[in-house]
Formats: C-alpha cells, structure tokens, sequence
DNA sequence: GTGTTCAAAATTGTATACAGTTAAAAATTC
DNA sequence: GAATTTTTAACTGTATACAATTTTGAACAC
C-alpha cells in the first residue's frame, strides 16, 4: 500500500490553516525549529512547505531572516477582493456560454439542497464553508482550472476576513443576516438564462459589497484589539 | 556589506528561466541529483525552488516519484489566456476609474518611447519583453499588486507559447506585423477617456485574437515536432 | 514474444550537522 | 543614562548521510 501523503503535504496543510487563522503574529518571523518541534518534522520538510506558502502569498520571506506572517492591511484586503472579483466575474461569463444546461441545472439543485443548511447555520465555520463553496462551484462551471486555482489562493487568503465579517453580521444583525442567499440566487437566475452582463454585474455588485462590509468589520475588530495595553 | 541574493534565489530564478523555456521535456521527471550538479547546489536549496515553482503552477510534483515539467496542451493555453483576460481586463476597469491623470500620461509617453523599439525590434525576445511590459504596466496602473502578481505568474508561464506565436508571424509574416501596436493604442485611448467598458472591450478583444493564433501556432509547431520519429 | 517475479540500482524523503548571518545581551564610552 | 561597540546567543542556509520508495532490468515461466 503506497502511502498517499507526504509529511510535507501534512506540515503544508497544518501551516495553511495556521497561517489562514492568523496562528502567527503579523509581521513576526516564523521560528524554523520551534515550529518543527510543534508539527513533528524536521526543518527539511517545514521549510519546503513554508517556500509554498511563500509563493502562494501567504507568508513572506526575507533572506537570511527567514519566514513571516503577512499582516492584514486595508490595501491588501482590497487588493484581495478586487481580485476575486476578476477571477469570478470572469468564470462566470465563460460559464454563460459554455457551461451545459446540464451543469446549470446541477448547480441550481445544489443551491436549493444548500439553502436550508444555510439558514438553520448556527457554526460560523459552517456558514463560512456553505459561502465559499457557491463560489468555488461557480468558478468550476467554467471549466478553467487556472481560474479555479487561483479562486481557491484567494479564498484561502481571505478566509480569515470572511470570519471577522460573519461573525460581526451575526452579533450585530444589523442589515441582511448571515444566511440570506438572495444576492446568489440573482446571480443563479441570471445564469440560468444565459445573460451574462447581468449575472456579472450581479456578482460583482455582491462581492463589491461583501468587501466594504468585510473592510469595515476588520477594521472595527483591529480597532479593539490594538488597544494600547499598559 | 549584507548579501542580497540567496543561493535558492539563485537557483529559482535559473530554473524559471528554464521551465519558461521548456528546457525541461513534458512530462518527465527531473533529477534533482542530476539538476543541482548543473546549477551548483545542494539537493536542499534546489528542492525549496522546486517546491516554490510547483506552488506557481510551473511543474507539477507526485509523491515520492518527483517534480515534472507541465506538459502544454491547447486546454491549458486558453485556460492561461482566459486567466490573462481576467486579470487584465479588470485591472484596466480599476485603473479607467482610480489612475491618476498622472499616471495615464506617463504611461502613454512609454507607449509613444517604445513604438519605434517596437516597430524595429529584430529579436523575438526583444519583442516579447516589449510586448509583455505593455501589459504589465498597464495592469500596474491599477495599484493592485494581487492582479500585478497574478499576471506576471501568467506571464512566465506564456512566455514560451508568445515565442512560437512571434516567431509564426515573422516567418509567415500574413496578416498583421509582430511590431503592430494599433491594438494597444486602442486600449489607451479608450483608457485616456475613462471609458472603462470600451476599453475592457478592446483589451478583451486583443488577448483573445493573440490567444487564437498562438493556440494554431503552437498546434502546427508541435505537429511538426512530433513527426513520428524511427 | 509477453507477462511475472524478484533483486539491484537509482531516486526521493528527511534528519542532522555545521557554517554563515542576524539578533540580543553585555560591556564600554561619553 | 543614552549611545556605541563588542561579545554572545540564536537562528537561518546548505551540504551530507542514510532511510524509504520507486524504477530498472534480469531471470524465469508460459
């Protein structure tokens, strides 16, 4: 029996999670040996996991200084969200004309299947992974796995915000709740009759807003935890 | 006096090189015994730029077998250009609506610098540079670095499918010029008068035209590599 | 010849050692 | 006591060794 995973595959996957976590202080370098000791691998494995995570914008790397978290910046989360909003703007109006009426009909039943869970969503984790995967299976009806890849870099970035954002909607419930999946369903029906300018504009306008909710949430939570201590 | 460049550095930027080169056969594994005696390195440093290559989609690596070149198939050229066309378009959509006056200027005074180095340009490569710092720079004007990052990772990855395309249009010659830059200057109009959706639609335009001949010169290239040799 | 099995060789995976560099702490100067 | 230099400690950079795995190829059966 050929083993599937790698210890370089395990320590990837358990530093993506940290780094998507924030598990790191912004801006503190990595400690090589500490975080070996932590994973149980030695620094040969850790570091090609961590020139990974480096390549994929997660982490930065100075010479001869090693590893570092990337802080949250009001710039980097606009940046990020801009850019999603090119990758599946873009998937989607491939995804207006080429996707089969087959694999719209496949993806209107998910959502219907996807709607209750949505609404009756007490976990922020679970309402996170509901979100993210309408989006994902969106960029995937294109049918173009660099735009897909690049959907999942991008989520993966923006994981952190996306929780700071829900959790702010929920506790504050001020607006639209967490569940509401009208802005998808917009987008669906838009999809469904093979109209892509306005399934675009639906999408873009849905994911416009979502940042300045999500940019507004981070800043409010910044704002209380960098409290000067004393 | 600090040293600024790193072996690994070093030996990622080489094998870019390479990799962007196809110096590297599809599909087969690489040595790395074999390829760290050429760059004069360990097996350590030249597995981190392996692993950073394979997080940028320039190889592809299995468990235990190794790192591979990725083979270039017509799916993954239009994966790639439809990829440029996102990240493009919506880069110059921000850009016809934050770019400073400034800044739209100075990247006409390029355009107007560089038309003549265009037109008389006799190396391919010189012309690919030229070609790609168009769009580069024109994504800049965006401020985003997450698309300015996404677009020089799709850049290193064309590379080598541009220079078939180049290389077809200067032996054939039919059609339009290597050196012909009306398409970017319609872009800049377009841009100069903020008029963000004709611009998007000759940028979309121009990279699907240039995504259509590269896509037949790579077929006929490779037909006649692939002869059945004996 | 084709397919199978097994041994040998080659190759990858990872721990470790040590050199080179940076960061921290201590000593020194003003 | 603040700033500067020197010393020490900590950490990163990379070569190397060896274990685990895969590939190769020879021997064999049919």
């Amino acid at each position: 029996m050929a083993k599937r995973e790698s210890n370089v595959d395990r320590v990837y996957e358990a530093l993506r999670r940290m780094a998507a976590d924030f598990a790191f202080k912004p801006d503190q370098r990595i400690n090589e040996s500490a975080l070996s000791e932590v994973l149980g691998a030695s620094r040969t494995p850790l570091r090609e996991a961590l020139n990974r995570l480096v390549a994929e914008g997660f982490l930065t790397f100075q010479n001869n200084r090693g590893f570092f978290c990337r802080p949250l910046t009001p710039s980097y989360i606009l940046d990020l969200y801009e850019a999603r909003v090119a990758v599946e703007c873009e998937a989607l109006r491939i995804a207006c004309s080429r996707a089969s009426d087959a694999d719209i009909a496949g993806f209107a039943d998910y959502l219907d299947r996807m709607e209750p869970d949505y609404q009756s969503a007490t976990e922020l984790e679970e309402l996170l992974t509901l979100d993210e995967s309408f989006h994902t299976r969106l960029v995937q009806l294109s049918g173009n796995s660099e735009l897909e890849r690049m959907l999942k870099n991008l989520n993966g970035r923006i994981r952190y915000i996306r929780l700071i954002d829900l959790k702010r909607m929920r506790d504050q419930a001020d607006g639209q709740a967490p569940g509401d999946v009208s802005a998808h369903r917009k987008v669906l029906d838009a999809l469904r009759s093979r109209n892509a300018s306005a399934a675009v504009e639906a999408l873009r306008s849905h994911i416009e807003k979502r940042r300045e909710e999500a940019t507004e949430a981070v800043r409010i939570a910044f704002s209380q935890l960098y409290v000067p201590d004393e």
